[in-house]
DNA sequence: ATTATCTATAGATCTATAGATAATGC
DNA sequence: ATTATCTATAGATCTATAGATAATGC
């Protein structure tokens, strides 16, 4: 506020300009499409909320699947990355007995703090990716981002689990990524359903309970 | 076949034409909303698909947001009264010990064997519902549609599960709701990461495996 | 006489491209 | 000399409505 109150823009190189207005127009975008999908947006939605000419997506985008493209990879790096870290930093800790309660609290709770701590654009992130899991076409693109870290969490899970079955382990998975994009998705049916006693919003709660529950899932499956 | 190959319309009164028209344009719907979602799907994809003109979608539902919700509302009494009906009975025969598996079972196993005996149109609504659950406005009309029979379940659970709270149980209402839906999408994205070892499709698998997964996450959270 | 279905069309949008303009960059 | 941004516009669609047509229903 204070130094942007002078003049709209004050002599920023061209880079600095083409970085700026790639990130407004995927801010925005992904604000947009986490609510209404690929196709409830259109390009002038887009533009109408960043304030610029529905042409200049065009021209860093080529067109709305490039940009729609690019608002999930944009961020996919980072969650990945830092889930992948939490992986690694617990094996090295765990040793030869890893646990499954262990491995998922690196997986989970790193990818919720980084929700709460990384604010509203994240969470509308998070939102996108809840929205874009649930679709064919959305799967694809996470099994190019994701596939990485959710194989090495895999592999965690088979040696704390090495009498269970290759499809207990990923049918387990299976019932945690949904559980957990169903947290993302944020639709405020858990408040309505709950009468106000627990929120959409309140990754703290779900952070609570999520790990320690799918934990006694898997350990269920072979009984 | 038999009969049908004689001419296309054998003398059908208006009401039975008026009945089947109608059901076919809630299956093209269905069909095409599971798959692109409510605005990725023109009325004249539904009406080519159905093979009618477009205008008769609107005399039959007035606007595109009607048909997107009688498609919702056609099967959301058959699953949600099945449901209710194989809580109760297992209420009946549980009576004063109902457990949280068997409870499961019955709201699980329940729904996952009607869209396996339902076949292919069953499959779709599946996946529509599953597509709109993460949604803001399809959690919405979950609300109205499935509140009482979710509401049915969580009362059993309460009296399962006497000494856990109230948040408790709603918050591992909201991970079984999501691990169901995300069976439901069968997106594909299980079969690539298994490396083809588990499929979407295999609901069998999933019934095999989700109340009892589900129920040991549900005991574990009072530890 | 009613109603299922189609023809014609208005009016609004949407995506995408070509080309102009106005800045920054050496 | 390059590039960020805008103007103008083509061409395709989309939703929705008014009104015609061709069946069924008493």
């Amino acid at each position: 506020m204070s130094d942007g109150s002078t003049a709209k823009r004050v002599s920023r190189s061209k880079a600095e300009m083409r970085a700026e207005s790639i990130e407004q127009i995927l801010d925005a975008a992904e604000y947009l499409f986490s609510r209404n999908g690929l196709h409830g947006v259109t390009l002038r939605d887009v533009a109408k909320r960043v304030g610029v000419h529905t042409t200049l997506l065009h021209y860093y985008f080529e067109d709305k699947q490039r940009l729609f493209e690019m608002v999930f990879a944009r961020r996919a790096g980072v969650t990945s990355g830092r889930r992948m870290e939490a992986l690694e930093k617990y094996e090295a800790e765990a040793g030869d007995r890893p646990t499954v309660e262990g491995a998922l609290h690196a997986f989970l709770d790193t990818d919720l703090d980084l929700y709460v701590e990384g604010g509203e654009a994240w969470m509308n992130y998070a939102a996108f990716c809840a929205r874009v899991s649930n679709t064919v076409e959305g799967a694809a693109l996470m099994d190019v981002h994701f596939d990485p870290v959710v194989l090495k969490l895999v592999g965690i899970l088979k040696r704390a689990l090495p009498d269970h079955s290759d499809e207990d382990i990923f049918w387990g998975y299976h019932f945690v990524t949904g559980s957990l994009m169903n947290t993302l998705a944020r639709t405020g049916r858990i408040d309505r359903l709950s009468g106000g006693l627990c929120h959409s919003d309140d990754f703290s709660a779900v952070k609570q309970r999520i790990a320690r529950f799918m934990a006694a899932g898997f350990l269920s499956l072979k009984a």
